[in-house]
DNA sequence: AACTATGGCAACCGCGCGATA
DNA sequence: TTATCGCGCGGTTGCCATAGT
């Protein structure tokens, strides 16, 4: 046999909360806590409402220290660059900015920084086509790494590398500064072996650990690659689940640029990379590195769908 | 002034997962 | 072991305020 219902739903106020009743909630919850159990709470109290609804009310409204409205640009930075990176997961994102809610972040993302990103997406459509002029010359010259049928499908790609260029050590590396990326990468939610003490400091938990330290083949392989057993073996104080996150951020990207490589133009434009800027020779900042990494690593996914 | 369109946000819905009887 | 529920989450809806006509 299972539990009993929750709640009886044709007998439970629904809608906007009143003053009253936000009241009577957090009175409760103030002296006694939640007990663990939202769906007997609302009857202890004498609410008409559904535990869920009481949940939800508390989380996002009535309980201290909650935030709403005026985001500051560091904060529409920080969702836009999460968002990039781990997609619609509310929930992390609002656990990385304090005071925040996932259905506040989420809102805003819906009604604002969307509008935001599109705006600035239409501006670089134009940076694009000219940059678009600058490849036909590099194409005829043999320079480009683009397959043909690549460059006629999506001619307005930045150009880049084969990974084996990445890694290989004759090569000059691209990614020069380690400890400004690895400065960004726990902005953006990475946390390091040898940094630890800024994670546990911070109190948080991050979606994308990494060792950035130990030899750049380790980077390049470990932001390029899914992470298995063997690999996280490498990261000292880490656990295979905690490269989920990470794992899954490459599975979204294989389903997102598969089925939209013009996702990719989204992606580009929203870490400030523009075509016109994007040759990858040219990308020597710690910033663009980080950028070209995920530009890199989209390609790469759309490619194998061709 | 009245009507319509749009934006912003709170709340609800429905699903997946783990817990439980 | 299995059916069912609670919880947490992301997606969606609907209400209200404001802007535009």
């Amino acid at each position: 046999m299972g539990r009993a219902p929750c709640c009886d739903k044709a007998n439970v106020k629904r809608g906007p909360w009143s003053p009253e009743e936000d009241a009577k909630l957090k009175a409760y919850i103030d002296q006694h806590g939640t007990g663990g159990n939202w769906i007997a709470l609302p009857q202890k109290i004498g609410l008409k409402r559904c535990g869920k609804s009481c949940r939800l009310r508390w989380l996002n409204y009535l309980r201290p220290n909650i935030k709403h409205g005026g985001f500051s640009e560091e904060e529409d930075n920080l969702i836009c660059s999460f968002y990039m990176s781990i997609g619609s997961r509310w929930s992390i994102i609002a656990a990385q900015l304090p005071g925040r809610t996932d259905n506040d972040i989420k809102n805003y993302w819906n009604t604002r920084l969307k509008k935001k990103l599109l705006g600035k997406q239409r501006k670089e459509q134009q940076a694009r086509r000219a940059s678009y002029a600058k490849q036909e010359i590099k194409k005829e010259s043999g320079q480009n790494f683009m397959s043909p049928e690549a460059m006629n499908l999506y001619p307005d790609w930045p150009e880049l590398p084969p990974t084996s260029s990445l890694v290989n050590p004759d090569q000059e590396p691209y990614i020069k500064d380690q400890a400004s990326i690895r400065s960004l990468l726990v902005k953006l939610g990475g946390k390091f072996s040898n940094d630890y003490s800024f994670d546990q400091q911070q109190n948080t938990t991050f979606p994308y650990p990494c060792d950035i330290s130990s030899s750049q083949d380790l980077l390049y392989g470990s932001l390029m690659n899914p992470i298995d057993s063997t690999t996280f073996s490498q990261f000292p104080n880490s656990t295979l689940n905690d490269f989920q996150g990470y794992n899954n951020f490459l599975a979204e990207l294989d389903n997102a640029f598969s089925s939209n490589p013009a996702q990719l133009h989204q992606l580009e434009s929203f870490s400030g990379v523009t075509s016109a800027e994007s040759s990858w020779r040219d990308m020597s900042s710690v910033r663009s590195g980080w950028n070209w990494m995920l530009v890199q690593s989209s390609y790469e996914t759309s490619m194998k769908w061709q």
